[in-house]
DNA sequence: TGAATAGTGTCTATAAGACAATATCCC
DNA sequence: GGGATATTGTCTTATAGACACTATTCA
């Protein structure tokens, strides 16, 4: 600790310079990542909850997260919350915003940089529940469009679930923003396997956007926006005209 | 500090949950706020700058930031950096993105959340320059549409000034933010006085996008909006015929 | 009256929605 | 062949850009 006389006599930008270099002078908030991980499952869509063995919030769900560590950037710390807590690699990551009232965790302070993350809705039932002890979860928007809000998650049978600290608001924050990148970004592929019919990348732009969209233009769209790339591959096994395969365009004439 | 045989034995989830009650546990990064103030002026974006006084990177130019304080939020931390080294309050202040590359100082690991703030240029030409040591420069967007990238500053008078850290990246996040945002967004008329022309308005458009817009369809566009509100007044002292002076509606009806 | 910019009306090109017709698979 | 969905083509409607014309102020 700095002797009072010192501190009483150094100017404000001063005492941040020293602030800067010794850590004890003043305190300074704990900072986490938390990663809202989305997905498409049937006609909703879904993500992924951990439910908290300590107190506070004890029993409810909460968003996979953890402390960022000194040595590690942000996006890394995100990337390492999806491989300890949910054993996902290479899923498609960005940050979302940063909350940090000061009273959303009763313990201390503690300011968190959010992520969401999009995976294909097959690799998250692909992962092992025994070693990973996730719970999936429906999520229910309650407003339309770009409103924005809290939102509620449910249990994959339908009861609700109760959302540790602020999280409701993250995940609402979370599809607000997907909501809204939809549009004019080439996002949607990545709820999405390798290789998909334009249905399914409609289905997947419905769900996302919580309304019906216009089947013509949706196709006109797409094949004029040079993202998709036609594989060549039809369907197999349906009981209908199979419908071409495209994928996510690789970009390289960019 | 604790023992080492019970650092040994407890869980990591445990050693977290420990971590967040006592701040000697681990270390943890600095947290600040930096803040890119936008206006127009005349044919180009400017920011407020703040001359480095001490090393790392003294003498280069920064953008207004400060130490987040335990006992105000995120946003309250940004205010008060905007009064503190501007004088400038009520402004629009909106979260832009948190940067936390480990290397972003030199002197220890710092996590800046970063805001973008728009003002009325003339009230940025009304800071007092002598109690509040701030440096107005002209910025240079060297890409096109939302392409992203960092952006250099200019002095007034057009020479280069060298940015410190990473604050051109921070400047060209918000650049492209508001460009994103200007199309679908209320958000120019906070770059303007209260009262202001159509033309004045398209006039920040082009400013901010960077490029010509068509008069006909910007008008359409605005009088169809519902954000506009026509006062009944008209410019004065005008060589010319004077247009109608509108203001940002007050939105009372949603 | 003339210079200068504001504001209006009309035409054209482009993109979105609606709908009909045809194609291709499995059974 | 029948059921089902994919794919193509055409028509209609809404919106953006272009352009010509009229209006209003000050010098």
């Amino acid at each position: 600790m700095r002797d009072a006389y010192k501190m009483a006599t150094i100017t404000d930008p001063e005492r941040e310079f020293l602030a800067a270099y010794d850590p004890t002078v003043y305190e300074r908030p704990s900072l986490t990542v938390d990663v809202a991980l989305i997905r498409v499952s049937d006609d909703a869509l879904g993500t992924l909850l951990v439910t908290r063995e300590e107190h506070p919030d004890k029993g409810k769900a909460a968003l996979p997260g953890g402390f960022v560590r000194m040595s590690e950037s942000l996006d890394e710390a995100a990337q390492r919350v999806l491989r300890e807590k949910a054993g996902l690699e290479g899923v498609f990551l960005e940050q979302l915003y940063t909350f940090g009232a000061p009273d959303r965790d009763p313990r201390t302070r503690i300011v968190t940089v959010t992520y969401f993350a999009l995976v294909d809705g097959r690799r998250f039932d692909a992962i092992d529940r025994a070693t990973h002890a996730v719970v999936p979860a429906r999520i229910e928007v309650p407003w339309e469009g770009e409103t924005g809000g809290p939102i509620d998650a449910l249990t994959e049978g339908g009861g609700s679930l109760e959302l540790a600290f602020d999280h409701a608001d993250i995940l609402g924050m979370a599809v607000k923003r997907i909501r809204g990148k939809l549009d004019y970004t080439p996002i949607g592929f990545q709820l999405l396997p390798d290789r998909f019919t334009l249905r399914q990348l409609q289905h997947v732009h419905e769900t996302v956007l919580g309304r019906p969209l216009n089947k013509d233009s949706f196709r006109r769209r797409m094949l004029a926006s040079t993202e998709l790339e036609a594989t060549g591959e039809r369907q197999r096994d349906v009981d209908h005209r199979p419908a071409a395969l495209y994928r996510f365009g690789r970009r390289s004439a960019v």
